[in-house]
DNA sequence: CGGGTCACG
DNA sequence: ACGTACGTGACCCGG
């Protein structure tokens, strides 16, 4: 055979296209059609033939047609379930993408794609051609030859792994040749094709049966001798059906092919063409493969570095002209080391601030822009506000990412990458790429890459601005926009500057406290477990309990045994190891999170100032990072004392005030339930009431057990409940969960109909919105997949009253934060933990400041139901709650 | 860097 | 039959 030093590449189009469906979670693109087994295609091929280098590549698909086989079997295929419809659309996509990367795509009415691939694998290898087919079928195992390779991508977690297959690999695994394999299949049969085999024999006794007799045909000779006698009585009996289903499963070699090998040279894939439609599915990381075009947009503006207060006219002239402006703000850690002020998509100026113009000249020069009237459009304006000085009232500055945000909240960041992907079309090199960990300082500060991302992050607020703002208008979140989340930037950046005071040797003395039972811990477990181990891995606690100690309790996990609390609790009796290990967990969080943890985070000033993010939650809520101030420990004693290491300054007092069941009082109102709204109206135990209605018990005689499972059930509620995770929660039956369930929907009927319209609204509409209209978008609702579906109507059922309960406290948080201001109180917000608000009260306001407080959270929204506050004072935060 | 665990609302 | 409560973030382990 001559070597030609070819080599081809034959891709089984629908088989890889549905494994990368099925392996990619979904994506969609701007416009919304689904990417995912389009990229998950794209990255297995690529894999392939960098690994290949094939000169030779193409793709086979089936036509909808009935072939042969069908002829020879009309239910061939028949129990087949038709495709997902996020999957079919992107079946012309994955054509389109291949046709434009010069790759050619193979199909012929009458014949499957195996025949395809089978056929052209022949005829290649006898034009002297290498061949490799790629499929995720094991039905293609019978193309494989010695010369042949058969690989088959498995798409893992973490990534794809391929198995290859000569004829060698097939026998190694199956024991049969690979053109035995056909027969082993009209054994056997498959049921993904609906090719019958013979009743009663599965892959084992195939196998056996062919490497005995060589083949279908070989084994009814000897139809006598077969073993075991049930596959003989059945073979003799469906003989016929084993024959068919053998010709089923063979694979034709010898198609009419109407197309030449040559024209199958893979070249010039990565062209303009290819280029553009990568672009618009908007596959980042294959853009890069573009070496001469990189990933350079038409959206480059030219960055010019002004050293002269003299050039500001200018600038302001042609800010005057668009009406508005992108402006970054580019800082080292503390220091502001210039402003890049972008007017059009073409130009940008970047006032050098780290050598000539004064800091204060420059951020002087954006007031009077802003003061003109000059809307001002940044992509953060809460990391910029520690150098401008913008206001609650500059109605004129723009936060671009959070309009992005509310727009969509599902997204991972709202960078300038992101909302010029989204709403100007373009893909931008990202920060990270351009500036990768270099650190911005003053010598790296005219370098051409943090010039480039200086100019991106000026002037994509801009060019978006018009766009974003429109579809907020749109959307019916303009207001939402204007009087809550603007303000809430100001409000976060607030406290973030403020921070809070923590008492360092506080914390170090209840470290060294936690430390010491940590260590006689340690010692007790070592000591019951007989050698040393680390009993914070639970791939090591895992064995040692369930497996030398004997202790029952099964796996739970993919990775091994499950050691959790909930676990650890059921099997707290059998050894005194248990409680050991419980409290050992329950104190090194404490101490190496908490105690430890947050003493790394104590400032100079001697306070701890975190972040709060505003752009993370999918609900509205605000995040905290750096550390997390929002898990502070609370419920259980121990770790409540913590609390006692945050103080307020000297002379002032902490005020800390909550809402009183304030989920439960959005779904009693956005519900219009009656009977919920009675409850709250007379301001009666909730969890009691439901109990005693649900139970139909007098509400005196409410036991603390019902009251505690009502309470559950009303949790359960808000989470989009299901029998079966309050049940787990509630360690009872399922019956018995969702026997509490229906009673709960009897008592509270208008609850149940509200829950079942924010899902049917979701399914039409694709998102369910806040009673301030924030949206929050459910895709899962359209999933194919069960699990995901499911969890899209929780979604749908929850994401109202959580979103409507964040809108609330965020509208009482700015009034408070304004009003404290507009007093001129010394007293000031600190912390917000979604249904708390914590202040540093000086303490001849501490009165003053409570009334403010519960007014401003009371009246925060307009609903049927009250809103009900609670609120305390202490010298620390353990006792102002 | 993902999974397990656990802190909060 | 599917495998679950909703929303977060930090720490630790181990590949």
């Amino acid at each position: 055979m001559p070597d030609t030093g070819k080599k081809i590449l034959i891709i089984d189009g629908h088989s890889i296209l549905n494994r990368a469906f099925y392996g990619l979670p979904d994506l969609t693109n701007y416009e919304g059609l689904h990417t995912n087994a389009v990229l998950g295609f794209l990255n297995i091929i690529f894999k392939i033939i960098d690994e290949e280098n094939p000169t030779n590549v193409c793709v086979a698909f089936d036509v909808k047609q009935p072939t042969f086989r069908h002829l020879v079997y009309k239910e061939y295929k028949g129990t087949r379930k038709p495709m997902p419809d996020e999957l079919r659309e992107q079946v012309p996509l994955i054509k389109e993408v291949l046709t434009a990367m010069n790759v050619t795509i193979v199909e012929k009415g009458g014949y499957e794609a195996d025949d395809i691939i089978g056929t052209l694998s022949r005829v290649a290898d006898s034009a002297g051609y290498k061949v490799v087919i790629v499929s995720g079928d094991r039905d293609l195992l019978q193309l494989a030859t010695d010369n042949i390779l058969v690989r088959i991508p498995k798409t893992k977690a973490g990534g794809t792994t391929i198995e290859n297959y000569y004829a060698d690999d097939v026998k190694d695994l199956y024991g049969v040749t690979p053109v035995q394999f056909i027969d082993m299949k009209g054994l056997m049969g498959d049921t993904s094709d609906n090719i019958p085999g013979v009743p009663g024999i599965g892959e084992k006794t195939a196998s056996k049966i062919i490497q005995q007799w060589g083949s279908v045909a070989g084994a009814l000779e000897h139809i006598d001798e077969i073993k075991p006698p049930k596959a003989q009585k059945n073979l003799a009996e469906f003989s016929e059906q084993a024959i068919m289903s053998r010709e089923l499963a063979a694979i034709k070699l010898d198609c009419e092919l109407d197309f030449k090998l040559e024209d199958t040279k893979y070249e010039n894939a990565f062209n303009d063409s290819s280029y553009n439609i990568f672009k618009r599915l908007e596959f980042k990381s294959l853009l890069k493969k573009f070496d001469n075009k990189q990933t350079v947009s038409e959206l480059k503006p030219d960055i010019t570095v002004v050293n002269s207060t003299a050039d500001f006219a200018y600038i302001e002239d042609a800010a005057k002209k668009s009406e508005a402006v992108g402006v970054y703000v580019a800082h080292s850690d503390d220091m502001m080391l210039g402003i890049a002020v972008a007017c059009d998509s073409k130009n940008v100026y970047l006032i050098n601030c780290s050598s000539g113009i004064d800091p204060d000249e420059a951020v002087k020069f954006i007031y009077d822009l802003k003061n003109a009237g000059i809307i001002i459009c940044m992509e953060d304006l809460k990391s910029a506000l520690k150098y401008v000085d913008f206001h609650e009232c500059d109605t004129n500055v723009l936060d671009i990412g959070v309009a992005a945000y509310l727009l969509n909240p599902m997204e991972d960041s709202y960078d300038y990458d992101d909302v010029a992907k989204e709403y100007l079309g373009n893909i931008l090199p990202s920060e990270k790429e351009l500036i990768g960990k270099d650190e911005l300082n003053i010598f790296t500060f005219i370098s051409d890459n943090f010039l480039e991302v200086f100019s991106y992050k000026a002037v994509v607020p801009l060019l978006a601005k018009d766009i974003v703002m429109d579809k907020l208008a749109k959307e019916g979140m303009l207001e939402l926009y204007n009087k809550v989340e603007l303000p809430t930037v100001y409000t976060l950046y607030d406290m973030e500057k403020r921070g809070i005071r923590v008492d360092k040797a506080e914390l170090e003395e209840y470290s060294k406290k936690l430390e010491k039972r940590i260590q006689e811990l340690h010692d007790s477990i070592i000591g019951y477990a007989g050698k040393e181990f680390n009993i914070n891995s639970p791939k090591q606690l895992g064995p040692i309990l369930f497996e030398d100690m004997g202790i029952p309790g099964g796996k739970k996990t993919k990775t091994g045994y499950s050691t959790s609390v909930d676990v650890l609790e059921k099997v707290k009796n059998e050894h005194p190891i248990i409680g050991d290990i419980l409290e050992y967990r329950q104190l090194t969080k404490l101490n190496s999170t908490y105690a430890v943890g947050l003493v790394n985070y104590i400032s100079d000033d001697g306070r701890i100032h975190g972040t709060f993010n505003q752009t993370i939650t999918a609900t509205g809520r605000i995040s905290s990072t750096e550390p997390n101030l929002q898990n502070i420990p609370m419920k259980l004693e121990l770790g409540r004392l913590i609390r006692k290491a945050f103080i307020p300054k000297e002379g002032y007092i902490f005020v800390d005030a909550d809402y009183s069941q304030v989920e439960l009082r959005v779904l009693a109102h956005l519900s219009g339930d009656e009977v919920m709204k009675n409850a709250f109206l007379n301001n009666v135990d909730i969890h009691a009431t439901t109990a005693s209605e649900v139970f139909e018990v007098p509400i005196d005689e409410v036991t603390s057990l019902q009251r505690r499972h009502a309470k559950a059930v009303n949790f359960g509620i808000v989470y989009g409940i299901s029998a079966f995770g309050l049940s787990e929660d509630l360690g009872i039956s399922r019956k018995e969960a969702s026997d509490f369930i229906a009673k709960y929907y009897d008592t509270y009927k208008s609850i149940k109909a509200y829950l079942d319209e924010q899902v049917a609204h979701a399914k039409e509409k694709g998102y369910v919105t806040t009673m301030f209209g924030r949206i929050r978008p459910i895709p899962e609702l359209k999933s194919s997949n069960f699990m995901q579906r499911s969890f899209g109507e929780r979604v749908a059922m929850n994401s109202p009253i959580q979103g409507t309960a964040a809108d609330i406290i965020k509208i009482a948080m700015v009034r408070v934060n304004m009003k404290l201001k507009e007093l001129g109180l010394k007293s000031q917000l600190i912390l917000q933990i979604h249904d708390e608000l914590l202040i540093e009260a000086a303490e001849d306001e501490v009165d003053i400041v409570k009334k403010l407080l519960v007014d401003e959270m009371m009246h925060a929204a307009d609903m049927t139901v009250p809103l009900e506050v609670g609120v305390a004072s202490g010298n620390n935060w353990y006792e102002a709650k």
